[in-house]
DNA sequence: TGTGCGACTATTGTCGACAATTTGACGGAG
DNA sequence: CTCCGTCAAATTGTCGACAATAGTCGCACA
């Protein structure tokens, strides 16, 4: 065989997963909905095994709860849950930016730079700043963490955490402030290129704060306006 | 039935998961060692299937790994690899330490104080500080992050990470700075009596920090008498 | 003698069926 | 009319068997 240097033969309950990943985060399935097995092992066209492997998974990343006996519900984040995941957010991709400004090479700060530019030509452009805000902001956030290069700080925000984020943006509706997140990103850049690591770490996390802050705002008006 | 109003329906997975995870935690299954479903099945007299969920879980909080059609490994971990841990527990304990300044009761703290008067007199009658000290060490680090109230927090810590840290003790043979770490700890209740975050956090950082010299230190020591 | 190909074995991945438990409905009593 | 006990249907948990893949051993051939 030729040599695939890295090996990875994907299985039944990997798709399932990635599969049912996907339709959460992007709302096909909804916050609160129950994942049936006997209906999507019929709508997927495989047996029961894959697919309660694939919702362990999915347990294990907090989209969905399982109860014994019971089975298992698309995760429904409440406001006390979203603030509990900013403040970990907080924690962890602040130490990301910590590392991130030792461990990126001149080169990947200077295509987060160029990042950032396209990003604000994009705002300057159409003030409208609509999805690809949102993903332009995931993606920053993406090239900050896996510039810390530690591995399991990776694993939680990337493989876990973001499908949270990206779930309850759906589910809340939350727009970002987009001008000002663009003027903090550039701040944290700035403090990665200067290689100082305490004050990375220190915007980004008030970046968050605000972020935080934010979100925290709209769900309450929103919870005002509907209640 | 009586009312059981916290509703503990054990399933096979849940006590053979438990069961796997004390076995590696505490050495029974060396790092390293290979997961045999046939054999493990056999030897706890149970099927595959709930073997498998059990293994399944343990991947999920990284005490085993596991690779598509080879099988799952009790996991190894290396200098490196406990690096990143130590990050990721200074940036989600230093949180968990300001969260806590203002989320314990009055009551939490005193409890918290007199299990380190309980630990200074060990200390002090007993200068071997063993076995007791690890345990009582966790003791601490646990009340503090249940102390947070942040329910994220605690899964992350007290379910993942905790455990890794149990095994790499064993797997490294790191001997805690017992007297040390118990001024350190008594400095962190004091912020969080004062109900000062800030500086519960910066505590707490800094005794992690000074906890990951010592291990990379004794570890150090260790390959360059081994090698 | 070394190398590469091929069959073999053991393990993992997947499937369908059985058992145990929850949930909802139905009927009757207060 | 409401509440409770019983029952039935559906779902989850568990099991044993089948299929597919990886690693190994042996053998032929250069």
């Amino acid at each position: 065989m030729v040599a695939t240097h890295e090996e990875t033969h994907v299985t039944i309950a990997d798709r399932i997963f990635a599969r049912i990943q996907q339709e959460i985060v992007d709302g096909t399935l909804k916050p609160g909905s129950k994942i049936s097995e006997p209906e999507l092992a019929r709508a997927y066209g495989i047996s029961r095994g894959p697919l309660r492997e694939a919702i362990g998974r999915l347990e294990a990343c907090s989209l969905v709860v399982r109860k014994a006996n019971v089975g298992a519900r698309v995760v429904s984040l409440s406001a006390e849950q979203l603030l509990e995941i900013y403040h970990v957010r907080e924690a962890l991709e602040g130490m990301a930016a910590r590392l991130a400004a030792t461990a990126m090479s001149d080169a990947e700060i200077a295509d987060l730079a160029d990042l950032l530019a396209t990003h604000r030509r994009q705002i300057e452009d159409d003030p409208s700043h609509g999805y690809f805000q949102r993903e332009g902001d995931l993606d920053f956030h993406y090239r900050i963490v896996k510039g810390s290069k530690n591995g399991r700080l990776i694993e939680l925000l990337c493989n876990d955490l973001y499908h949270l984020v990206r779930l309850y943006r759906h589910q809340f509706g939350v727009v970002t402030r987009a001008q000002r997140a663009l003027v903090e990103h550039e701040h944290i850049v700035a403090a990665l290129a200067e290689r100082d690591g305490e004050m990375a770490e220190l915007l980004m996390r008030h970046h968050i704060r605000a972020t935080r802050a934010n979100a925290m705002r709209r769900i309450a008006e929103r919870e005002a306006a509907a209640g």
